[in-house]
DNA sequence: TAGTGGTCTAGACCACGTC
DNA sequence: ACGTGGTCTAGACCACTAC
């Protein structure tokens, strides 16, 4: 066993062997080095294997943290039954229970050309314009995921869909006033580790990944209304998906 | 801009502009010390971030390679329909289109005392007998996913279901003909880094996170006749969930 | 201001793949 | 045999955080 797992798998244990809350210091790189009697950068070694589970969070100038892990369930299905958003409620409104506050951050609506990605899903030429919503969501001060809603602008145009504030029942109720009302949802989910711009958007530490999810909204005459593509912290969330055999 | 972030950003541009392609070897950590006039430290930083980012695979005493990235496609509620399984179609068939070769690896069954994760799950007391179908899939000779399916033992006692081959249409299809046809699928999701063991067992390069699916099947009864803890290796899968609204 | 983690240097030995 | 990446040492300066 290499000096830096040895050191990795005494820290883990003692954290799993609850020696280190949630939120707890781990003992500072110096510490280590003179408890263990190795270099620094053995040190850094066994905390960046544990960073990169996940399990530790550096803060820097502060010391090494137990990450508190306390995901979201994100149900897929049931957050978009129509009925929900036609009676006027959000679509991540069903995400959270009472006790914790997800909270809309940062909304921007801006006519664009189209994302080269985002033009053969939607169904438009390259550089068609489109009109993009973005936005965060933070969860209890935490940002927990950032989207970007693709709308073809000739669907859209003229419509409160563009507006910052959508109203009850969020984007899709206001499509459904204007004749185009979504059918039929696919989404597309993929995993990686961040880019730097997606860890300074979500204030990701070291070490987590991103999911990568992709939703399309169908109309009833098979025409995209949507396509939205969203970057969630993978810490934070679990995807729950139930359907019928 | 620091050193090693600039010597990445190069790195990465360099493969998105097609001057590495899939599979090429990157310059040698000894080549990119001299080309930048830094430390061998630095480099192996830079070179850190782009695995982390699932962008390149360092293999020990031959280089640094751009990877392939060539996801398969999970179907997640299409693949499971009654209708295949009944017609003697296996469940993972349907990941795979004609030209790659999706081989199912290291089958073992065997009735063991359930794990106290899936205890709860499957409805049953800590410490119960359940039989545990574990195995590997492997596409193109490369591990993808492996998977332990959890079965109460009183439900699948002298039934095929826990034979190592339970024959066309695999397990629910066996399920189905001792009276126990899953009825409803429930598939849950969550990702993160990889442990040591489950890195070995998919041969996962350094830098690609996991994703975790457990799948509980209920029967008309809503009785849970499964639960499949799966672990894959996320760069090889895009998952898919098409749904109503 | 003292201590923390982040970056960086300049060496070293090793196991492993390729040739 | 040689070059590769993996591990490790022993220093250094910096920016940031907490007090």
């Amino acid at each position: 066993m290499l000096k830096y797992q040895r050191i990795a798998e005494e820290l883990r244990s003692a954290i799993e062997a609850g020696e280190y809350g949630p939120g707890d210091r781990l003992p500072g790189e110096n510490d280590l080095m003179a408890l263990h009697g190795v270099a620094r950068m053995t040190v850094r070694q066994a905390l960046s294997v544990l960073r990169s589970e996940g399990i530790v969070e550096a803060r820097k100038g502060a010391g090494v943290f137990v990450r508190a892990f306390r995901p979201l369930r994100r149900r897929g299905i049931q957050r978009l039954a129509s009925e929900r958003w036609a009676a006027g409620r959000s679509v991540w409104s069903a995400d959270v229970d009472d006790r914790r506050e997800l909270v809309v951050d940062g909304v921007q609506v801006a006519r664009e050309p189209v994302p080269e990605r985002i033009a053969a899903v939607l169904g438009v030429e390259p550089g068609a314009p489109v009109w993009v919503r973005r936005r965060r969501y933070l969860l209890d001060g935490k940002p927990v995921m950032s989207a970007a809603s693709h709308f073809p602008a000739d669907l859209v145009a003229d419509t409160p869909v563009v507006s910052p504030d959508p109203g009850p029942g969020g984007v899709y109720a206001r499509l459904a006033e204007a004749g185009h009302a979504p059918v039929r949802f696919r989404e597309e989910i993929r995993t990686r580790m961040p880019s730097a711009g997606e860890t300074d958007e979500l204030r990701l530490p070291s070490g987590t990944p991103v999911i990568l999810i992709t939703r399309t909204a169908f109309t009833a005459d098979s025409t995209v209304a949507e396509v939205n593509d969203m970057v969630l912290d993978a810490a934070s969330y679990i995807l729950e998906y139930e359907f019928d055999a």
